[in-house]
RNA sequence: GCCGAAGUGGUGGAAUGGCAUACACGUCGGUCUCAAAAACCGAUGAGGGCAACCUCGUAAGGGUUCAACUCCCUUCUUCGGCACCA
């Protein structure tokens, strides 16, 4: 017969929602425990990745909580979005209605799990009391200049139909969809994330708790590069073009400048010279290929001459100026020196076009003498040569020599370029927040003022999903008065990216109703910051750089004290289905519900943890689900043959079981936590156990199995609840064994085991080794030369 | 190209200088049964040997060490991020 998980997972789940079980509060005298797993979006259903994420999460709070921590444990949802347009097309239902009847489902999908949550503090994203408080961010983000219109070329989604950030082009496509992603002119409001470049990359250093590929994500994100802007004068004029270096060692190795096809020099360049229509030519066709397509690294680099030279400051030497497709224009400056000699690229186009070449450092050791001799570029270090004044210096020095020396000279200016982009926030869809400015013929752009917030989202608009902000069809939400002047004016129609949500909901969580700011600054200094984190990787840079940036923003408005939002993080690996992701285009869903119907929460729970560790993918395996629950029930059988007294041997496994599953959970090491659960099981089943042996092994199965658990206490007689109770603690007497086995090798080869006391000497331990027969087989009558002991481990014997 | 992670039985995985393969899945054999399921017991890296045992074995090669999956060097492969980034 097996347990009977249904009636006892129903049990348990109304018990703890009826007496507020997992509700926590501010205590100053206690130690607080903000867990957090990043919020869903309410699409109706959860799938084994929510599992995945909740579960591991939902085993820590629990653990933390018998430990004795007051632990927070929130949940909510991401409701904003587009989904919910899609879906409402389709159904032809208001978004606002079908996004409610997702959450209510998904509410319910995470209940039968059995997840400890503090549904209390529950929020959605989607509501006025919510999103009142994006328009508030936003408003002061307005009056400091960080939120900002212009226009510009943007990414636009032709099949969303709404613009895009840098961030959420990923491989040229749509994140969301893949379609491919165009350009278009548009004029956007943005977010001036790059204000807070610097702090977003130094502050990394300060999570070390995080994963370091999620770092290398978001330091690449941010991409700084040191080096130098270096004037270049043109021939006959007074005009300059600055040229990005992060290589000045190099300068008098110059021996060309190549300019972005794009830049803005380029016309005046070309005028008039026997090159013109060569160059116009060349600039048409490059203008036609897409980015995608010319940044492909495979394809040749093209080039043609403009007829125009410049002048190197370094020697006053007049170098050609190209112009080539392999420079762009929306990095540094637009336009490059080229060192054929010490860079790939520009040697790979020297060599097509036949440009000079000149060698400015020499390796150590099998220096080449001349440029053609050159098979590629050298891009070592090394010692300068043919560098005027810096010839005999290491190039690392002479870099930073070179540098201040063009400076003061005003050759160049030394310059740090970065590849982060300001954000770009606004959205041609209805469903999300209400950007909140109001356009004024007389006064021009007027925030709306702080009292009027909210801007609802009117229930009502015409969106069939074919372009134009649906807002701006909606005649009593766009004609408005001007706050200032109280003449007729026009709202904006674009909403802000969901991103915009999600950058602060985990401070929201700390004083959900609050309704003076968006959050409680007393109450976001006990729980801040969050102590643990959960996510999927493909969060690593677009969510996690928006949190970080935000923190940094709420710190500036000195609001909150510190400067990162997430002290550890962890990224869960997916769940996999054959080797490949689940998804529905491949038809390899494997849906956690009928799993909970067949097995129960708590074998599925079991499974997911015990199967892989949280970092790693973990490969779906219907078999070890079933071996999950078979384990379950050899537990509940335990409880059915328990005795009056305990076994001594068995109490000592007890103890070191306690030790390790206890180091497991703390590092987050749940697939070999619950191996020991099993092996200590495994023992009590043979030789069997009393009620208080087995009741400490209640406690330490119950954050994983919890319903199961919280059974087996009531029937051991325990009234209160088993997470009422806590951690249990090992006894370090009753870790010692009297006698041990100790390992015996003949140079470093495992050739024999002796049972010895625990304290025996050296000399001793000597004295019996060599009486072994075996080792004195492998010993030969020989003397050992050397004998290592490492106690109650190991002997070696070196012969 | 740069940065990051990883590579261990038939499978998921364990061991972070000291018994390689814990725990589980699978497979095989057995107990119980009219039979099956469940449950229970046992075997299970490869090769050799009747056996006691022996040899090999953690992507490949080299090194350090009494001792290396673990540390160092070189190489290969896989996954992820960035990238004609100057």
């Amino acid at each position: 017969m097996y347990y009977d998980f249904k009636e006892i997972e129903k049990k348990w789940q109304k018990k703890w929602l009826a007496t507020g079980a997992f509700r926590a509060s501010c205590d100053q005298k206690r130690k607080k425990y903000y867990l957090l797993e990043m919020f869903p979006y309410p699409s109706g259903k959860i799938h084994m990745g929510h599992v995945r994420n909740y579960t591991i999460g939902d085993v820590a709070s629990r653990f933390k909580s018998l430990e004795g921590y007051n632990v927070m444990h929130p949940m909510g949802f991401d409701a904003f979005g587009q989904p919910a347009e899609n879906a409402a097309i389709k159904n032809k239902t208001k978004p606002a209605d079908w996004t409610h009847k997702c959450i209510k489902e998904m509410e319910t999908e995470l209940k039968k799990m059995g997840f400890s949550y503090d549904w209390e503090r529950e929020i959605s994203t989607c509501d006025s009391d919510y999103y009142k408080w994006n328009q508030w961010i936003f408003l002061k983000m307005f009056e400091r200049k960080l939120a900002y219109k212009k226009a510009s070329q943007v990414n636009w989604c032709p099949s969303c139909q709404t613009t895009l950030a840098n961030e959420e082009v990923i491989e040229g496509g749509c994140w969301r969809c893949h379609t491919k992603v165009e350009q278009k002119e548009l004029e956007q409001w943005y977010l001036k994330i790059t204000e807070y470049k610097e702090r977003l990359l130094e502050d990394l250093d300060q999570l070390k708790n995080w994963p370091p590929r999620v770092l290398a994500m978001q330091n690449n994100w941010i991409g700084k590069s040191s080096g130098v802007d270096i004037y270049f004068r043109l021939k006959g004029s007074d005009k300059t073009i600055p040229v990005f270096t992060t290589r000045p060692d190099t300068i008098f190795g110059a021996t060309y400048i190549v300019l972005a096809p794009e830049h803005p020099l380029v016309k005046d360049l070309i005028k008039g010279n026997p090159q013109e229509n060569t160059a116009l030519e060349f600039i048409k066709k490059i203008s036609g290929i897409s980015k995608i397509v010319r940044s492909a690294s495979d394809v040749k680099k093209e080039g043609v001459f403009t007829g125009s030279f410049a002048v190197n400051p370094v020697n006053n030497e007049e170098v050609p100026i190209w112009i080539a497709d392999y420079v762009l224009m929306e990095y540094g400056t637009g336009a490059i020196m080229a060192v054929p000699t010490h860079d790939q690229r520009d040697f790979l186009f020297a060599k097509e076009h036949k440009l000079p070449m000149r060698i400015v450092i020499k390796p150590k050791d099998n220096p080449v003498n001349s440029a053609q001799e050159l098979t590629e570029a050298y891009e070592g270090q090394g010692v300068q040569v043919n560098s005027g004044k810096f010839d005999g210096l290491p190039n690392e020095e002479a870099k930073i020599k070179i540098a201040q020396w063009m400076e003061e000279q005003a050759f160049g200016k030394i310059k740090t370029h970065w590849r982060l982009r300001d954000w770009l926030i606004s959205r041609q869809r209805y469903w999300g927040t209400p950007i909140p400015i109001i356009y004024c013929p007389v006064c021009g752009v007027v925030p709306v003022p702080y009292q009027d917030l909210p801007v609802k989202l009117p229930a009502d608009a015409p969106f069939t999903g074919e372009g134009g902000s649906p807002l701006g069809k909606v005649k009593k939400f766009v004609e408005t008065k001007c706050p200032k002047c109280k003449k007729e004016a026009k709202r904006e129609t674009d909403t802000m990216a969901t991103f915009f949500d999600s950058s602060w909901y985990f401070l929201r969580f700390c004083s959900p109703g609050f309704d003076k700011a968006p959050f409680d600054v007393e109450e976001a200094r006990y729980w801040m910051v969050v102590d643990q984190y959960i996510g999927g990787i493909e969060h690593a840079i677009l969510h996690l750089l928006y949190s970080r940036f935000f923190t940094k923003f709420f710190q500036d408005l000195k609001m909150i004290d510190f400067t990162e939002p997430f002290d550890k993080l962890l990224t869960q690996g997916m769940v996999l289905k054959d080797g490949e992701v689940m998804s529905k285009s491949k038809g390899n869903i494997v849906d956690p519900d009928s799993m909970i119907k067949n097995y129960g929460a708590d074998s599925l729970r079991l499974f997911i943890l015990f199967a892989a560790p949280p970092e790693t993918e973990l490969e779906w395996d219907q078999r070890g689900l079933e071996g999950a629950f078979k384990f379950l029930n050899r537990v509940w059988r335990i409880q059915e043959n328990l005795k009056n007294t305990g076994d001594p041997e068995i109490l000592r496994s007890l103890h070191r079981t306690i030790k390790k599953v206890s180091e497991d959970f703390a590092g987050f090491k749940f697939n070999t936590a619950i191996a020991s659960l099993m092996e200590l099981t495994n023992s009590i089943y043979q030789l069997g156990c009393d009620k208080e042996i087995f009741s400490k092994l209640l406690i330490m199965l119950s954050p994983i199995a919890p319903h199961f658990c919280e059974e087996l206490w009531e029937i051991l007689g325990n009234k209160t609840s088993i997470f009422k109770s806590s951690w249990p603690k090992f006894d370090e007497k009753l870790l010692v064994e009297e006698k041990v086995e100790l390992v015996v090798q003949v140079n470093g080869k495992l050739r024999s085991k002796i049972q010895v006391g625990r304290d025996i000497t050296e000399d001793k331990l000597k004295e019996l080794v060599l009486k072994d027969e075996k080792v004195a087989s492998w010993l030969e009558g020989k003397s050992p030369k050397k004998f290592i002991v490492v106690p109650r481990k190991l002997v070696n014997i070196v012969i």
